[in-house]
DNA sequence: GCGAATTTGTACGTATGTATC
DNA sequence: AGATACATACGTACAAATTCG
């Protein structure tokens, strides 16, 4: 039986790391305004659950946009959209 | 039984978190010279045994000693002293 | 050139601590 | 008091590239 991955947002055999295709489907949230200035990330556990992978992908994920300057954690609070205050 | 910890680089009871601990005795070889410019860093693997801690704080470690621009990484090869050329 | 060893990268799991809500 | 959320720290496994004999 074949198995299509059309329905996922990341595909663990695409030659991108995954927390790569993660940050990049935030990006495009926060890009299109669908996650607004100051607005909060979906939690690590949210991430974990949505894009169905590790803790320690999301918490990549979110590295990388935060390198990236894109957002800033307040560490037991979040993450959220903008460069640090 | 007392025990002393007085001959260990990092105490995992001191508040600082270990991988700064290990961070903070690299920087100190880096800057007295004894590891000089351009050379190799230990490995993840020689810093897990040198400093008894798991790959995971060798390489929060490195990470941090390359975010100050101390240190630079060649993918497959290892962590050199100097900025990234 | 080949194969083994080395080294970093990615990805998963688990546990504990601490601060916030 | 309990749930939530991030930080640290341990472990394992496999992949990919480089280095070395």
């Amino acid at each position: 039986m074949q198995v299509l991955y059309v329905d996922l947002v990341v595909d663990p055999y695409a030659p991108e790391p995954l927390y790569v295709q993660v940050a990049a489907s935030l990006r495009a949230k926060i890009e299109s305004g669908e996650l607004a200035h100051l607005a909060p990330l979906p939690s690590e556990k949210a991430i974990e659950q949505e894009y169905e992978v590790s803790r320690d992908t999301a918490r990549r994920a979110i590295g990388q946009l935060r390198d990236e300057g894109l957002v800033f954690t307040i560490p037991q609070r979040g993450t959220y959209v903008g460069p640090r205050p």
